[in-house]
DNA sequence: GCCGTTTTCGGCCCGACTGTTTTCAGTCG
């Protein structure tokens, strides 16, 4: 059995959260937690690099130490240390720690004095008065230990929202908040700044001098089911939604660097600060210092140029090298909504889409494209009404009329081909040779063996019709896993075929993801980024495959529908 | 347990809010 990356990290987790309820050193524990960090982001596989007799310590955050319990864990499926803790302390005294404010200290303390080792048992010692006596709990704690628990009873686990949802709360509360006639700048930081595909709450910042009328009408805002906290500078809330908000107030000549400190990540802070305490600078979210004396912290620009660094795009604040990368000038020039050209996947009428092929095409020159593909599915996907290779050959015909009608756009003729279980293709060949390009798709057989998979994609590549794997990993985010296969190796196969491998900017899929993509540009494999829309409206959605890119590193170059069709189709031409 | 342009020891990012205390620990972001 495989040893993933996240079984990796989840050990490492694990070790964590019992040290620290042990009460261990917090920097020792720490290190655990950003091992579990750096492994779980890496985008290769742990496994292999200790198959291949790679040197772990290498990697950041890992010494001699844990790499040897990484290679532990690879060829043993477990670490002793763990299987240890284990036995020694009360393992379930984990999930006591998901509840709110309970930290490692407050579940130690329950367990020591009154035995509590499970929520059920914490629910019954609140409902009997028995918390409230233990020194530094009260009446309050109480209380909140008791909603908290049937919270957690009733399932609603916090959860994460794809952007595009969160987008849909921010935005009004933004505007909301905005209305305040002293508001100078009103801006949503943290992860849903970075553009992560998921975001777990909103962070929003504000600069004025009075910072009371803006907390006393954030915490009024209609959507407020809950007030978590209420202060001069900080208040949180939660929305009836579940989410979770919190606002900051700072003065104007703070707002660079509590926009930096708000957006993240927090890893990516960490290593700013550490070259500032270097520098015998202190950075916080109110300016730079040395000594007393702020020396910078209008701007995120003089945030970073205190350190030594030109400005990093919110993109890329990972910690994942971009630090390393800007300090030698290397960072990317991120590709831009701008510099897309053209649309690569939609669906029409034909299949499961809902407008026509003219109502595609007219959408697409409104946004300035050069050109669409016309992707609808094949014959396999019966659900969606599949073209065969007849109605395709209609398709190709009506398309080539109206490219004569329709000018300032060229519609392509394409097609979503399914990938068929023996990796053969759903069409036949003489009908893909009519086709501008062609997009392959995983619909079915999604639960083969690992090692199926990936040669059943491969042996699909080998048909010289095979331009574009579509949703290469096939997840959704939140409710799909990808399903299982090597995808670096399929990586190499289609770049030594000249295939290439999408961003399907579907905001519940987004796949490839931020690391494979650049993972992908590592290798060399350019990307082109598609909406798969089914209306004109998803057309709208390349904002979200251009984050996603963003993310992973890629430039203008990287990508490679930020050419011209005529330079495109070369790319696309395989020997 | 990691790490090094103060390099093999002695550090390890920084601040706000809450509840319970009476000066601060715990937790969170």
């Amino acid at each position: 059995m495989a040893v993933h990356n996240r079984d990796i990290a989840e050990i490492f987790n694990e070790i964590a959260d019992i040290l620290d309820i042990e009460g261990e050193n917090r920097f020792r524990i720490r290190s655990y937690r950003n091992a579990a960090r750096t492994v779980s982001e890496l985008s290769g596989s742990v496994s292999e690099m200790v198959e291949g007799g790679e040197d772990l310590s290498e990697l950041p955050g890992i010494g001699k130490d844990l790499a040897g319990k990484i290679r532990e864990i690879v060829e043993t499926g477990s670490l002793q240390q763990l299987e240890k803790l284990r036995k020694e302390t009360s393992p379930e005294l984990r999930d006591l720690m998901s509840i709110g404010f309970l930290g490692p200290k407050r579940v130690k303390q329950l367990h020591e004095e009154l035995g509590i080792n499970t929520p059920k048992e914490l629910e019954e010692a609140a409902r009997q008065g028995k918390v409230r006596e233990i020194k530094g709990f009260g009446k309050k704690t109480e209380q909140k230990i008791l909603r908290d628990v049937e919270k957690i009873k009733d399932g609603a686990r916090e959860r994460r929202f794809l952007w595009s949802e969160m987008e849909e709360y921010a935005e009004p509360l933004v505007a909301y908040l905005k209305e305040i006639e002293d508001i100078e700048k009103t801006t949503v930081a943290g992860s849903y700044r970075r553009r992560k595909e998921t975001v777990g709450d909103l962070d929003i910042l504000v600069t004025c001098e009075d910072s009371a009328p803006v907390m006393e009408r954030f915490t009024t805002y209609d959507e407020v089911q809950e007030v978590i906290s209420k202060g001069a500078t900080r208040s949180s809330v939660r929305l009836r939604s579940g989410i979770q908000v919190d606002l900051r107030v700072v003065a104007d000549q703070s707002y660079g660097a509590a926009m930096h400190y708000f957006t993240g990540s927090k890893a990516h802070n960490v290593a700013v600060r550490r070259i500032g305490q270097k520098n015998k600078l202190k950075i916080n979210e109110y300016g730079v210092f040395r000594g007393k004396k702020r020396v910078a912290g209008a701007t995120e620009e003089e945030v970073y140029e205190q350190v030594g660094l030109p400005y990093i795009e919110p993109e890329l604040r990972e910690n994942r090298g971009e630090i390393e990368a800007a300090r030698e000038g290397k960072l990317p020039e991120l590709v831009r909504l701008e510099d897309i050209r053209g649309d690569l996947q939609m669906h029409t009428t034909a299949s499961d889409g809902k407008f026509s092929i003219r109502e595609m095409a007219e959408a697409a020159k409104e946004l300035g494209y050069g050109y669409l593909a016309i992707t609808d599915h094949s014959k396999r996907v019966t659900m969606a009404k599949g073209l065969d290779a007849k109605r395709l050959g209609e398709q190709i015909r009506e398309i080539e009329k109206l490219n004569e009608t329709i000018k300032g756009i060229r519609i392509l003729a394409s097609c979503e081909v399914d990938i068929l279980a023996d990796g053969s293709l759903d069409l036949e060949d003489e009908i893909l040779d009519e086709l501008d390009l062609v997009i392959c798709s995983v619909h079915y057989n999604t639960n083969l063996p690992e090692k199926k998979q990936t040669e059943r994609i491969i042996r699909a590549m080998d048909n010289p019709h095979f331009n574009i794997m579509a949703h290469p990993t096939g997840r959704l985010l939140g409710s799909r896993e990808p399903y299982a296969f090597d995808l670096e190796r399929v990586m190499k196969a289609a770049r030594e075929r000249g295939c290439f491998l999408e961003i399907n900017a579907d905001p519940e899929r987004l796949d490839l993801s931020d690391v494979h993509c650049k993972m992908a540009k590592e290798m060399g494999l350019k990307i082109p980024i598609s909406t798969d829309a089914h209306s004109t409206g998803g057309l709208d959605h390349m904002h979200l495959g251009v984050a996603q890119a963003r993310r992973g590193w890629l430039t203008a170059e990287d990508v490679l529908n930020t050419r011209s069709w005529g330079e495109l189709k070369k790319l696309l031409k395989r020997s």
